[in-house]
RNA sequence: CGGGAGGUAGCGCAGUCCGGCUAGCGCGCUUGGUUCGGGACCAAGAGGCCGAGGGUUCAAAUCCCUCUCUCCCGACCA
């Protein structure tokens, strides 16, 4: 891909609009672009990272068992009413009316829905346990949103749901989402935490929160510092009774056991082994997948700008050209490269080196290649790696090498 | 929803107290030329209903009133 022609307008001062570091480095970097207050499109970059970041999610959670499917966002509110959740969750919800003057909302969470879906098709303790889950655009008229894409009205979800005949049942799928969201945020680069969480509206009996520390975090535990362990209560330590300090966090992720609240509420009812007629026992599991967007910025980042992890960055090498006269020769490479299942963004642009590098850094792709003076001189190739700064002088070979190596390609 | 700060060109800002504007500056953009391994230089350009509406005044970006949008702190948050 061509830097000239690619959608990517990065900007050279902050965005005043901006405060926080991921919000600040996602709209300078051509990302988001902000539409009003809580609500963003994703630019092409943007868009590249929400892929990668779904694609995570999708292959572990289908190697945990679980499967695809897509909800609507447009939901009638009486599909509310059994749960009485269309008072819990009134102040959120986007409401309105259709033409036959129904009433009708974006979905802001979707139990309800597919409580219904399952309730359909679902009749026995044969069709049990199933785990589903979606990457869908969820609606909140948030009361502040904030922080870019971290509280959003409009945002992106996977939401997984799991059915079962029993409580041992739940145990195991929430164990089993449970190591999934494990290896899906250690995937995404993410350094995070589990602590137990209330469940709040949800419902239900056990639930987790995955939290990853962040300035810009709206919730706040307390931190053993000798221990390395987080609390949610203000006493000290229960390990060493030391000092706790407060530590702001981001939730990026929960799990919950819901029980039996939304099938008894809609009937959701499976014919046991027994004979019997039984509510179907749920779980309930989600990721804020835009969300995850500004936390893996806001934990991976320097002075010059994103640093992302190969799981989720847009390209993998950033291939800077520094002589006019080498342009076919960095287009060459990066088709070389691109054939072996790289993704090269070659900024072959008509300016300066400085302006050059400095885009490479604040897009945070993990390799940026430079092809320039030492290549014409010598034919060597430049390689810094924008994590760690580290540099490498390759011939074309070792090069392509190298990325073959660090991509598993 | 309470408190605070803001809205002037695509982006970042000055000007607002103390009215005189035919509204500036930097970046970016266009054209030509020189540069070309770290946000280059010269020259010439384009681009604004100064957030919206009303009022005061000979005269409003500037003063007054109303509204609106954005950001921050807090409350709230599946």
């Amino acid at each position: 891909m061509l830097y000239s022609k690619s959608f990517i307008f990065t900007l050279r001062d902050d965005p005043k609009t901006a405060e926080c570091v991921s919000h600040k480095l996602l709209l300078k970097g051509s990302y988001l672009s902000m539409i009003s207050s809580g609500i963003y499109s994703y630019l092409p970059l943007g868009f590249r990272v929400l892929e990668n970041i779904s694609n995570v999610i999708r292959k572990n959670m289908n190697l945990a068992g679980a499967e695809e499917l897509l909800m609507s966002a447009l939901q009638p509110i009486e599909m509310w009413q059994k749960t009485g959740r269309d008072q819990v969750l009134s102040e959120v919800m986007f409401k309105f009316k259709d033409r036959k003057n129904r009433n009708l909302c974006l979905g802001p969470t979707h139990e309800e829905e597919i409580t219904e879906i399952v309730k359909k098709f679902v009749l026995s303790y044969k069709q049990l346990p199933r785990i589903l889950y979606q990457i869908q655009t969820k609606y909140r008229d948030e009361v502040r949103p904030r922080f870019g894409v971290v509280r959003a009205c409009e945002f992106i979800m996977k939401d997984a749901y799991s059915f079962d005949a029993d409580e041992d049942g739940l145990g195991e799928n929430y164990k089993k989402m449970f190591s999934a969201y494990e290896n899906i945020f250690n995937e995404c680069g993410l350094k995070f935490i589990t602590i137990e969480a209330d469940s709040g509206p949800m419902g239900g009996n056990a639930s987790h929160e995955f939290m990853v520390q962040a300035e810009i975090g709206e919730d706040i535990l307390l931190y053993c510092e000798k221990c390395g362990k987080y609390f949610k209560e203000k006493e000290n330590c229960l390990d060493c009774a030391a000092k706790l300090t407060e530590k702001r966090m981001i939730e990026i992720g929960h799990v919950f056991k819901l029980g039996t609240k939304y099938s008894l509420a809609q009937e959701a009812l499976f014919v046991d082994k027994d004979g019997a007629r039984k509510p179907v026992i749920m779980g309930c599991y989600g990721i804020g997948v835009s969300r995850l967007l500004s936390a893996i910025v806001e934990t991976n980042y320097d002075e010059k700008g994103i640093i992302w992890p190969k799981s989720v960055s847009p390209f993998d090498v950033s291939l800077v050209v520094l002589s006019e006269n080498l342009k076919d020769n960095a287009i060459a490479l990066g088709d070389k490269l691109e054939r072996l299942g790289l993704k090269v963004l070659v900024d072959e642009r008509n300016d300066g080196a400085g302006v050059k590098f400095n885009d490479a850094y604040l897009l945070g792709n993990p390799y940026i290649v430079i092809m320039g003076k030492n290549y014409t001189s010598s034919g060597k190739i430049d390689l810094e790696i924008r994590k760690t700064k580290e540099k490498h002088n390759f011939s074309e070979e070792e090069l392509i090498n190298f990325l073959k190596e660090a991509y598993g390609k």
